[in-house]
DNA sequence: TGAAGCTGTCACATGTTTGTCACAAAACCT
DNA sequence: AGGTTTTGTGACAAACATGTGACAGCTTCA
């Protein structure tokens, strides 16, 4: 889930710099000192984005842009320059090199991190705001609302992705620990029986509703969500 | 129905980029590169909008906007001023020169392309300012004014903006970050808390107006706008 | 110039959510 | 039935998210 991250940045210091933000921000790093080390890492490891020195020892950044940009398999992945301050002309090449942002050297962690989320916001697919239903249950993700035959339903943040998922992943039983991957995602470590709690709380909200016997207990397995 | 707008800039990389990105978002984009060519275009071309860059070899920009605004004949026709980063100066005599938008270099595709459809949208003359209505209020983006239920709300220019969002984004829950990128922009930096006071300043006005619980709070997901 | 208003940030108050536990209840096995 | 395993349930403290008032820096306007 975490995005790749290309640094393309030929001064150690700096490169460590980025590379240590980078990463206490949760995204995987990878490193290149020039140009031709840059393309061999794009390779590899296929970045989500690239950020890129404007000045490398072999080629200028605004040229490496822009040969990323022309070439099919990495012509998508978004890139953010790194350009020394005040220099008006390397702002307005480098954004016509095709990247999608700059920022001015020396900057903030707090303004590069920024920077990077709201490329990679702008760079993720929108999701089409559908409706989920089952068993006499309305899911709107997009809304975060859930109602039971019209009257609607509150719940936590964690319910809902439950029953969320439940609801997409109907007459299949789910062990517990594969509801703690799907649900409350791979990083995350809590011991196996909060599902059990928070299947409880979920079963309590649904309940007063008539929404009853939705999700299922079986015993030795895990829980199962089932229309009957 | 595509805007003619007009580049006056005598740079011609940075002109190019302007014709490029202005082109590419579907209007007609035709330059100069001086003052004397500029009167010359608005007299041809009648362009629906001007970009103004402060700085011409024969004229500053402030002085041709006077100019143009001093001609009935081209007194209409909108500028964006184009100054460089930070100069407080050029920022207020431009916006005295009669320019009504003004961007600071260097400036992202993306932010140009938004002001100048931002622009075109308020002097839009065939739009007898389209309403915008939702939960028993009503916006005039271009008058900027709110109402709810005949009566007049007082707010802020960033509430305003936010509300506006809420009323053409009903019935979705919106991050902090979202609501950043959307109502603030992408690239102003600030705190996500910050989108809480707003939400709270624009609640304590809608509230003694009627207008009540219109902003849900979405635990652990953002705020959403509905009608109930 | 001063007054008034707008913004962003902070510290603190308030209220929810969450994971875990201990124990009760139920199911299973021999 | 008795013993064993599995699941349900209520309670709880810590973590977390949000509401709220205050404030300083700015801009605007007269």
């Amino acid at each position: 889930m975490s995005a790749k991250i290309l640094i393309v940045e030929d001064e150690p210091a700096i490169q460590e710099l980025l590379a240590f933000n980078v990463e206490k921000a949760g995204f995987q790093a990878s490193c290149a000192g020039s140009a031709e080390r840059a393309w061999q890492q794009v390779r590899e490891n296929k970045p989500d984005l690239i950020l890129l020195d404007w000045m490398l020892p072999d080629t200028s950044g605004v040229v490496l842009a822009k040969q990323l940009r022309a070439d099919a398999g990495t012509k998508a992945i978004p890139i953010i320059m790194l350009t020394a301050r005040g220099e008006e002309r390397d702002k307005v090449a480098g954004l016509e090199s095709g990247a999608d942002d700059y920022i001015t050297k020396p900057f903030s962690p707090r303004e590069l991190m920024a920077r990077i989320r709201a490329v990679l916001r702008r760079h993720a697919p929108q999701a089409p705001d559908e409706t989920v239903a089952a068993g006499g249950l309305e899911l709107l993700p997009g809304a975060h609302r859930v109602s039971a035959m019209g009257r609607e339903i509150e719940l936590g943040p964690t319910e809902f992705r439950l029953l969320h998922f439940f609801m997409t992943h109907a007459e299949r039983v789910y062990s517990r620990t594969q509801l703690l991957d799907q649900v409350w995602g791979t990083q995350t470590f809590v011991e196996e029986r909060t599902v059990d709690v928070h299947i409880r709380r979920l079963r309590a909200v649904l309940e007063p509703a008539g929404m009853d016997n939705l999700i299922q207990t079986v015993r030795g397995s895990g829980y199962r969500f089932s229309v009957n």
